[in-house]
DNA sequence: GAATTCGCGTAACGTACGTTACGTAACGGC
DNA sequence: GCCGTTACGTAACGTACGTTACGCGAATTC
Protein backbone atom coordinates (compact mmCIF):
# COMPACT_ATOMS: atom_id res chain seq x y z
CA UNK A 1 0.00 0.00 0.00
CA UNK A 2 1.26 3.26 -1.07
CA UNK A 3 1.87 6.56 1.74
CA UNK A 4 -1.30 7.06 4.10
CA UNK A 5 -3.46 10.06 4.49
CA UNK A 6 -6.67 10.63 6.96
CA UNK A 7 -9.35 11.05 4.84
CA UNK A 8 -10.81 12.25 7.12
CA UNK A 9 -8.98 15.34 8.13
CA UNK A 10 -8.47 15.92 4.49
CA UNK A 11 -12.48 16.68 3.99
CA UNK A 12 -12.67 18.50 6.90
CA UNK A 13 -9.58 20.62 6.00
CA UNK A 14 -11.46 21.00 2.16
CA UNK A 15 -14.97 22.09 4.24
CA UNK A 16 -13.01 24.54 6.45
CA UNK A 17 -11.94 26.09 3.19
CA UNK A 18 -15.63 25.93 1.63
CA UNK A 19 -16.77 27.77 4.71
CA UNK A 20 -14.25 30.46 4.62
CA UNK A 21 -15.38 31.16 0.78
CA UNK A 22 -18.45 31.59 1.91
CA UNK A 23 -18.11 33.63 4.32
CA UNK A 24 -16.12 35.45 2.11
CA UNK A 25 -17.79 35.47 -1.27
CA UNK A 26 -21.09 33.74 -0.19
CA UNK A 27 -22.51 31.09 -2.11
CA UNK A 28 -22.31 32.76 -5.52
CA UNK A 29 -19.04 32.81 -5.88
CA UNK A 30 -18.57 29.53 -4.27
CA UNK A 31 -16.27 27.57 -6.63
CA UNK A 32 -14.23 24.58 -6.40
CA UNK A 33 -11.16 26.73 -7.77
CA UNK A 34 -12.19 29.14 -5.13
CA UNK A 35 -12.13 26.73 -2.35
CA UNK A 36 -9.14 25.08 -3.95
CA UNK A 37 -7.82 28.47 -3.70
CA UNK A 38 -8.66 28.65 0.11
CA UNK A 39 -7.47 25.60 1.07
CA UNK A 40 -3.77 26.14 -0.04
CA UNK A 41 -3.94 23.17 -2.81
CA UNK A 42 -5.50 22.21 -6.36
CA UNK A 43 -9.02 21.40 -7.81
CA UNK A 44 -7.68 17.79 -8.22
CA UNK A 45 -7.32 17.57 -4.76
CA UNK A 46 -10.99 18.46 -4.37
CA UNK A 47 -12.15 16.59 -6.62
CA UNK A 48 -10.15 13.12 -5.31
CA UNK A 49 -11.73 13.62 -1.82
CA UNK A 50 -15.15 14.51 -3.20
CA UNK A 51 -16.78 13.14 -5.93
CA UNK A 52 -18.82 16.03 -7.03
CA UNK A 53 -19.34 19.43 -5.91
CA UNK A 54 -22.93 18.38 -4.39
CA UNK A 55 -21.03 15.40 -2.11
CA UNK A 56 -18.77 18.71 -1.20
CA UNK A 57 -21.49 20.90 0.22
CA UNK A 58 -22.97 18.34 1.42
CA UNK A 59 -19.91 17.18 3.92
CA UNK A 60 -19.49 20.80 4.55
CA UNK A 61 -23.33 21.20 5.89
CA UNK A 62 -22.76 17.93 8.14
CA UNK A 63 -19.76 19.04 9.68
CA UNK A 64 -21.19 22.66 10.46
CA UNK A 65 -24.56 20.70 12.09
CA UNK A 66 -21.54 18.47 13.81
CA UNK A 67 -19.61 21.28 15.20
CA UNK A 68 -23.08 23.32 16.70
CA UNK A 69 -24.34 20.09 18.12
CA UNK A 70 -20.90 19.04 19.32
CA UNK A 71 -20.33 22.59 20.73
CA UNK A 72 -23.95 22.63 22.84
CA UNK A 73 -23.32 19.03 23.76
CA UNK A 74 -19.65 19.35 25.27
CA UNK A 75 -21.05 22.63 27.29
CA UNK A 76 -20.72 21.74 31.16
CA UNK A 77 -23.64 21.95 32.92
CA UNK A 78 -22.52 23.61 35.86
CA UNK A 79 -25.62 25.85 35.64
CA UNK A 80 -27.77 24.97 38.71
CA UNK A 81 -30.36 27.54 38.02
CA UNK A 82 -32.69 26.11 35.12
CA UNK A 83 -32.66 29.74 33.75
CA UNK A 84 -28.67 29.92 33.51
CA UNK A 85 -28.79 26.83 32.16
CA UNK A 86 -31.58 27.54 29.41
CA UNK A 87 -29.76 30.87 28.55
CA UNK A 88 -26.08 29.23 28.24
CA UNK A 89 -27.47 26.71 25.75
CA UNK A 90 -29.81 29.40 23.35
CA UNK A 91 -26.92 31.33 23.83
CA UNK A 92 -24.65 29.12 21.55
CA UNK A 93 -27.36 29.76 18.60
CA UNK A 94 -26.22 33.58 18.46
CA UNK A 95 -23.01 34.51 16.33
CA UNK A 96 -21.57 36.11 19.57
CA UNK A 97 -17.71 35.11 18.78
CA UNK A 98 -15.87 34.90 15.25
CA UNK A 99 -16.20 31.09 15.21
CA UNK A 100 -19.88 31.26 15.80
CA UNK A 101 -20.25 34.28 13.42
CA UNK A 102 -18.90 32.37 10.66
CA UNK A 103 -20.61 29.08 11.48
CA UNK A 104 -23.85 31.81 11.61
CA UNK A 105 -22.96 33.02 8.00
CA UNK A 106 -22.30 29.42 6.57
CA UNK A 107 -25.44 28.27 8.33
CA UNK A 108 -28.04 31.04 6.89
CA UNK A 109 -26.71 30.70 3.38
CA UNK A 110 -27.08 27.34 3.56
CA UNK A 111 -30.47 27.32 4.75
CA UNK A 112 -32.14 29.32 1.93
CA UNK A 113 -31.07 26.54 -0.18
CA UNK A 114 -32.86 24.10 1.15
CA UNK A 115 -35.77 25.69 -0.18
CA UNK A 116 -35.90 24.43 -3.34
CA UNK A 117 -34.10 21.05 -2.55
CA UNK A 118 -36.54 18.57 -1.10
CA UNK A 119 -34.00 16.32 0.40
CA UNK A 120 -31.85 19.15 2.11
CA UNK A 121 -35.14 20.44 3.16
CA UNK A 122 -36.36 16.92 5.38
CA UNK A 123 -32.89 17.05 6.72
CA UNK A 124 -33.66 20.51 7.85
CA UNK A 125 -36.90 19.64 9.48
CA UNK A 126 -35.56 16.87 11.50
CA UNK A 127 -32.69 19.01 12.54
CA UNK A 128 -35.11 21.56 13.51
CA UNK A 129 -37.57 19.71 15.26
CA UNK A 130 -34.58 18.04 17.18
CA UNK A 131 -33.62 21.30 18.05
CA UNK A 132 -37.18 22.66 19.30
CA UNK A 133 -37.60 19.35 21.87
CA UNK A 134 -33.94 20.65 23.05
CA UNK A 135 -35.37 23.91 23.72
CA UNK A 136 -38.64 22.79 24.99
CA UNK A 137 -37.43 20.55 28.01
CA UNK A 138 -34.96 23.54 28.87
CA UNK A 139 -37.99 26.10 28.89
CA UNK A 140 -40.25 23.44 30.78
CA UNK A 141 -37.48 22.75 33.39
CA UNK A 142 -37.12 26.79 33.67
CA UNK A 143 -40.73 27.91 33.88
CA UNK A 144 -41.91 27.95 37.61
CA UNK A 145 -45.41 25.40 37.20
CA UNK A 146 -46.27 23.40 34.85
CA UNK A 147 -47.71 25.38 31.69
CA UNK A 148 -50.36 23.80 29.06
CA UNK A 149 -48.80 22.30 26.07
CA UNK A 150 -49.90 24.71 23.46
CA UNK A 151 -48.82 27.39 25.57
CA UNK A 152 -45.55 25.61 26.04
CA UNK A 153 -45.09 25.54 22.73
CA UNK A 154 -45.86 28.76 21.61
CA UNK A 155 -43.17 29.97 24.47
CA UNK A 156 -40.43 27.97 22.89
CA UNK A 157 -41.29 29.40 19.07
CA UNK A 158 -40.96 32.81 20.16
CA UNK A 159 -37.62 31.86 21.35
CA UNK A 160 -36.58 30.13 18.42
CA UNK A 161 -37.21 32.71 16.14
CA UNK A 162 -35.75 35.31 18.42
CA UNK A 163 -32.77 33.17 18.31
CA UNK A 164 -33.01 33.02 13.97
CA UNK A 165 -34.45 36.70 13.66
CA UNK A 166 -30.93 37.44 15.78
CA UNK A 167 -28.87 35.56 13.77
CA UNK A 168 -29.63 36.31 11.02
CA UNK A 169 -29.37 40.21 11.47
CA UNK A 170 -26.28 39.92 12.86
CA UNK A 171 -25.29 38.06 9.68
CA UNK A 172 -26.64 40.25 7.54
CA UNK A 173 -25.08 43.50 9.09
CA UNK A 174 -23.03 42.59 12.24
CA UNK A 175 -22.26 46.41 13.26
CA UNK A 176 -26.03 47.37 13.74
CA UNK A 177 -26.69 43.90 15.83
CA UNK A 178 -23.35 43.64 18.20
CA UNK A 179 -23.31 40.78 20.87
CA UNK A 180 -24.03 42.73 23.54
CA UNK A 181 -27.07 43.88 22.03
CA UNK A 182 -28.20 40.44 21.11
CA UNK A 183 -26.98 39.11 24.38
CA UNK A 184 -29.53 41.96 25.99
CA UNK A 185 -32.17 41.02 23.36
CA UNK A 186 -31.96 37.02 24.14
CA UNK A 187 -31.81 37.64 28.11
CA UNK A 188 -35.01 39.78 27.73
CA UNK A 189 -37.09 37.21 26.02
CA UNK A 190 -36.14 34.97 28.45
CA UNK A 191 -37.82 37.15 31.04
CA UNK A 192 -40.56 37.67 28.69
CA UNK A 193 -40.87 34.11 28.36
CA UNK A 194 -40.68 33.38 31.07
CA UNK A 195 -42.41 35.12 33.39
CA UNK A 196 -46.26 34.89 33.92
CA UNK A 197 -49.21 32.37 32.76
CA UNK A 198 -50.83 33.19 29.54
CA UNK A 199 -54.39 34.76 29.90
CA UNK A 200 -56.85 32.01 29.17
CA UNK B 1 -41.43 58.29 -33.53
CA UNK B 2 -41.59 54.84 -33.22
CA UNK B 3 -44.42 52.31 -31.41
CA UNK B 4 -44.87 53.59 -27.80
CA UNK B 5 -43.96 51.12 -24.98
CA UNK B 6 -44.82 51.65 -21.11
CA UNK B 7 -41.03 50.76 -20.52
CA UNK B 8 -42.31 51.37 -16.63
CA UNK B 9 -44.30 48.67 -16.85
CA UNK B 10 -42.10 46.25 -19.05
CA UNK B 11 -39.73 46.55 -16.55
CA UNK B 12 -41.60 45.40 -13.72
CA UNK B 13 -43.22 42.71 -15.50
CA UNK B 14 -39.33 40.98 -15.83
CA UNK B 15 -38.84 41.99 -12.68
CA UNK B 16 -41.72 39.40 -11.73
CA UNK B 17 -40.66 37.18 -13.74
CA UNK B 18 -37.39 37.34 -11.71
CA UNK B 19 -39.12 36.81 -8.45
CA UNK B 20 -41.04 33.81 -10.29
CA UNK B 21 -37.58 32.37 -10.80
CA UNK B 22 -35.87 33.36 -7.65
CA UNK B 23 -39.15 31.41 -5.67
CA UNK B 24 -39.13 28.50 -8.06
CA UNK B 25 -35.36 28.20 -8.64
CA UNK B 26 -33.76 30.58 -5.80
CA UNK B 27 -30.78 32.30 -6.59
CA UNK B 28 -28.47 30.10 -8.40
CA UNK B 29 -31.24 29.50 -10.83
CA UNK B 30 -31.53 32.73 -11.65
CA UNK B 31 -30.50 33.38 -15.23
CA UNK B 32 -31.72 35.55 -17.95
CA UNK B 33 -32.88 32.71 -19.91
CA UNK B 34 -34.69 31.47 -17.19
CA UNK B 35 -36.29 35.27 -16.53
CA UNK B 36 -37.12 35.39 -20.03
CA UNK B 37 -38.87 32.10 -20.10
CA UNK B 38 -41.02 33.03 -16.79
CA UNK B 39 -41.55 36.41 -18.75
CA UNK B 40 -42.69 34.30 -21.65
CA UNK B 41 -40.03 36.98 -23.88
CA UNK B 42 -36.45 36.03 -25.50
CA UNK B 43 -33.18 37.49 -23.78
CA UNK B 44 -32.94 40.06 -26.13
CA UNK B 45 -36.02 41.95 -24.70
CA UNK B 46 -34.59 41.18 -21.45
CA UNK B 47 -31.61 42.96 -22.09
CA UNK B 48 -33.08 45.45 -23.98
CA UNK B 49 -35.15 46.69 -20.46
CA UNK B 50 -31.70 46.36 -18.35
CA UNK B 51 -28.39 46.88 -18.92
CA UNK B 52 -27.19 43.92 -17.20
CA UNK B 53 -27.77 41.39 -15.27
CA UNK B 54 -27.11 43.50 -11.89
CA UNK B 55 -29.26 46.65 -13.08
CA UNK B 56 -31.79 43.77 -13.64
CA UNK B 57 -32.04 42.36 -9.96
CA UNK B 58 -31.74 45.67 -8.03
CA UNK B 59 -34.64 46.99 -10.45
CA UNK B 60 -36.16 43.56 -8.83
CA UNK B 61 -35.07 44.39 -5.30
CA UNK B 62 -36.05 47.90 -5.47
CA UNK B 63 -39.50 46.92 -6.70
CA UNK B 64 -40.22 44.87 -3.63
CA UNK B 65 -39.14 47.26 -1.25
CA UNK B 66 -41.44 49.50 -2.50
CA UNK B 67 -44.27 46.76 -2.49
CA UNK B 68 -43.50 46.42 1.29
CA UNK B 69 -43.80 49.79 1.73
CA UNK B 70 -46.81 50.48 -0.22
CA UNK B 71 -48.67 48.15 1.56
CA UNK B 72 -48.55 49.07 5.02
CA UNK B 73 -48.63 52.74 4.27
CA UNK B 74 -51.28 51.77 2.34
CA UNK B 75 -53.08 49.97 4.85
CA UNK B 76 -55.97 52.25 6.42
CA UNK B 77 -55.38 53.73 10.11
CA UNK B 78 -58.91 52.18 11.37
CA UNK B 79 -57.75 50.70 14.29
CA UNK B 80 -58.18 53.08 17.16
CA UNK B 81 -56.75 50.87 19.71
CA UNK B 82 -52.36 51.37 19.79
CA UNK B 83 -51.57 47.63 20.09
CA UNK B 84 -54.04 46.88 17.13
CA UNK B 85 -52.78 49.20 14.83
CA UNK B 86 -48.73 48.03 15.70
CA UNK B 87 -50.29 44.21 15.26
CA UNK B 88 -51.51 45.42 11.69
CA UNK B 89 -48.97 46.83 10.68
CA UNK B 90 -46.12 44.17 11.87
CA UNK B 91 -47.97 41.34 10.73
CA UNK B 92 -47.20 43.14 7.05
CA UNK B 93 -44.24 41.72 7.81
CA UNK B 94 -44.85 37.95 8.06
CA UNK B 95 -45.47 35.32 4.88
CA UNK B 96 -49.64 34.94 5.79
CA UNK B 97 -50.79 34.96 2.40
CA UNK B 98 -49.19 33.86 -1.36
CA UNK B 99 -48.23 37.05 -2.09
CA UNK B 100 -46.37 38.10 1.10
CA UNK B 101 -45.02 34.62 0.68
CA UNK B 102 -43.53 35.18 -2.47
CA UNK B 103 -41.76 38.43 -1.50
CA UNK B 104 -40.74 36.80 2.04
CA UNK B 105 -38.66 34.55 -0.35
CA UNK B 106 -37.36 36.93 -2.26
CA UNK B 107 -36.98 38.89 0.41
CA UNK B 108 -34.60 36.41 2.55
CA UNK B 109 -32.85 35.50 -0.78
CA UNK B 110 -31.81 38.85 -1.38
CA UNK B 111 -30.93 39.59 2.38
CA UNK B 112 -28.14 37.34 2.12
CA UNK B 113 -26.39 38.63 -1.24
CA UNK B 114 -26.07 42.25 0.85
CA UNK B 115 -23.69 40.62 3.22
CA UNK B 116 -20.83 40.74 -0.03
CA UNK B 117 -21.55 43.31 -1.43
CA UNK B 118 -21.00 47.02 0.28
CA UNK B 119 -23.26 48.94 -1.55
CA UNK B 120 -26.00 46.99 -0.99
CA UNK B 121 -25.74 46.53 2.56
CA UNK B 122 -26.14 50.56 2.97
CA UNK B 123 -28.65 50.34 1.34
CA UNK B 124 -30.44 47.70 3.39
CA UNK B 125 -29.04 49.78 6.84
CA UNK B 126 -31.37 52.12 5.75
CA UNK B 127 -33.97 50.17 4.97
CA UNK B 128 -33.79 48.32 8.36
CA UNK B 129 -33.20 51.33 10.48
CA UNK B 130 -35.96 52.99 8.67
CA UNK B 131 -38.31 50.19 9.34
CA UNK B 132 -36.90 50.22 13.34
CA UNK B 133 -38.33 53.55 13.29
CA UNK B 134 -41.81 52.72 12.30
CA UNK B 135 -41.82 50.16 14.98
CA UNK B 136 -40.54 52.23 17.42
CA UNK B 137 -43.49 54.65 17.23
CA UNK B 138 -45.78 52.45 17.52
CA UNK B 139 -44.47 50.50 19.93
CA UNK B 140 -44.55 53.74 21.84
CA UNK B 141 -47.69 54.61 21.27
CA UNK B 142 -48.70 51.16 22.48
CA UNK B 143 -47.32 51.14 25.57
CA UNK B 144 -49.07 52.04 28.63
CA UNK B 145 -46.21 54.48 30.33
CA UNK B 146 -43.31 56.47 29.23
CA UNK B 147 -40.32 54.09 28.50
CA UNK B 148 -36.94 54.54 29.36
CA UNK B 149 -34.91 55.15 25.65
CA UNK B 150 -32.82 52.08 25.84
CA UNK B 151 -35.58 49.27 27.20
CA UNK B 152 -37.94 50.84 24.63
CA UNK B 153 -35.25 50.00 22.00
CA UNK B 154 -34.71 46.51 23.53
CA UNK B 155 -38.53 46.32 22.81
CA UNK B 156 -38.44 47.05 19.44
CA UNK B 157 -35.40 44.73 18.64
CA UNK B 158 -36.96 41.69 20.18
CA UNK B 159 -39.96 42.32 18.07
CA UNK B 160 -37.92 42.94 14.44
CA UNK B 161 -35.88 39.70 15.58
CA UNK B 162 -39.02 38.03 16.06
CA UNK B 163 -40.62 39.04 13.06
CA UNK B 164 -37.66 38.08 10.61
CA UNK B 165 -37.39 34.84 12.90
CA UNK B 166 -40.86 33.96 11.77
CA UNK B 167 -40.51 34.76 8.27
CA UNK B 168 -37.21 33.19 7.96
CA UNK B 169 -38.75 29.98 9.53
CA UNK B 170 -42.00 29.95 7.10
CA UNK B 171 -39.56 30.91 4.03
CA UNK B 172 -37.53 27.90 4.93
CA UNK B 173 -40.09 25.36 5.74
CA UNK B 174 -43.50 26.82 5.44
CA UNK B 175 -45.26 23.29 6.59
CA UNK B 176 -43.97 23.78 9.90
CA UNK B 177 -44.47 27.64 10.52
CA UNK B 178 -48.34 27.89 8.88
CA UNK B 179 -50.09 31.08 9.26
CA UNK B 180 -51.98 30.52 12.32
CA UNK B 181 -48.88 29.81 14.22
CA UNK B 182 -47.06 33.17 12.94
CA UNK B 183 -49.95 35.25 13.85
CA UNK B 184 -50.14 33.32 17.41
CA UNK B 185 -46.58 33.72 17.98
CA UNK B 186 -46.74 37.42 16.71
CA UNK B 187 -49.82 37.85 19.60
CA UNK B 188 -47.93 36.26 22.34
CA UNK B 189 -44.89 38.18 21.55
CA UNK B 190 -46.51 41.70 21.37
CA UNK B 191 -48.59 40.60 25.11
CA UNK B 192 -44.62 40.29 25.96
CA UNK B 193 -42.86 43.08 24.72
CA UNK B 194 -45.99 45.30 25.78
CA UNK B 195 -46.69 44.35 29.38
CA UNK B 196 -44.78 45.11 32.60
CA UNK B 197 -41.24 47.01 33.37
CA UNK B 198 -38.15 46.37 33.16
CA UNK B 199 -36.56 45.23 35.99
CA UNK B 200 -33.70 48.00 36.72
C1' DG C 1 14.61 -2.94 -5.76
C1' DA C 2 10.74 -3.83 -8.66
C1' DA C 3 5.84 -3.74 -8.73
C1' DT C 4 1.83 -1.68 -7.37
C1' DT C 5 -1.27 1.29 -5.55
C1' DC C 6 -2.55 5.65 -3.82
C1' DG C 7 -2.02 10.92 -3.80
C1' DC C 8 -2.55 14.63 -6.38
C1' DG C 9 -1.28 18.14 -10.08
C1' DT C 10 -2.26 19.52 -14.95
C1' DA C 11 -4.99 20.19 -18.42
C1' DA C 12 -8.51 19.51 -21.50
C1' DC C 13 -13.61 19.10 -22.55
C1' DG C 14 -18.40 20.28 -22.78
C1' DT C 15 -21.75 23.26 -21.10
C1' DA C 16 -24.14 27.24 -19.55
C1' DC C 17 -23.79 31.67 -18.54
C1' DG C 18 -23.69 37.10 -19.34
C1' DT C 19 -22.93 39.97 -22.80
C1' DT C 20 -22.82 41.93 -27.32
C1' DA C 21 -23.76 42.51 -32.12
C1' DC C 22 -26.69 42.35 -35.87
C1' DG C 23 -30.91 41.93 -38.41
C1' DT C 24 -35.78 42.87 -39.02
C1' DA C 25 -40.36 44.36 -38.32
C1' DA C 26 -43.34 47.97 -36.81
C1' DC C 27 -44.68 52.38 -35.91
C1' DG C 28 -44.67 57.68 -36.05
C1' DG C 29 -43.37 62.08 -38.34
C1' DC C 30 -42.97 64.72 -42.58
C1' DG D 1 -44.78 56.81 -49.03
C1' DC D 2 -40.40 57.39 -47.35
C1' DC D 3 -37.23 57.79 -43.36
C1' DG D 4 -35.70 57.23 -38.98
C1' DT D 5 -36.23 55.55 -34.66
C1' DT D 6 -37.72 52.19 -31.51
C1' DA D 7 -38.73 47.24 -30.21
C1' DC D 8 -37.38 43.28 -30.22
C1' DG D 9 -35.60 38.27 -31.86
C1' DT D 10 -31.54 35.52 -33.18
C1' DA D 11 -27.32 34.20 -32.71
C1' DA D 12 -22.66 34.39 -31.88
C1' DC D 13 -18.66 35.26 -28.62
C1' DG D 14 -15.78 34.93 -24.65
C1' DT D 15 -15.53 33.26 -20.14
C1' DA D 16 -15.93 30.51 -16.13
C1' DC D 17 -17.65 26.68 -14.39
C1' DG D 18 -18.04 21.39 -13.05
C1' DT D 19 -16.31 17.41 -14.55
C1' DT D 20 -13.19 14.02 -16.39
C1' DA D 21 -9.00 12.04 -18.05
C1' DC D 22 -4.24 11.48 -17.84
C1' DG D 23 0.30 11.34 -15.90
C1' DC D 24 3.84 11.23 -12.56
C1' DG D 25 5.93 11.01 -8.04
C1' DA D 26 6.04 8.79 -3.75
C1' DA D 27 5.47 5.34 -0.46
C1' DT D 28 4.64 0.69 0.88
C1' DT D 29 4.93 -4.39 0.12
C1' DC D 30 7.13 -8.39 -1.26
Amino acid sequence: MPRHVDHAQRRSEISGAVWQVVSESGLEGLTLRAVAAAAGCTTGMVTHYFRDKKALLAHARSVMHRRMADRIDAMPVRHAEPRAHLYAVAEQALPLDEERHLEAVVWSSFLLTTRTDPELLREHSVSHASWLRRLTALVRAALPGEPEPGDLEDRVRALVVCLDGLALNAVTDPDAYPPDLQRRVLDRQLDLILEGNRSL
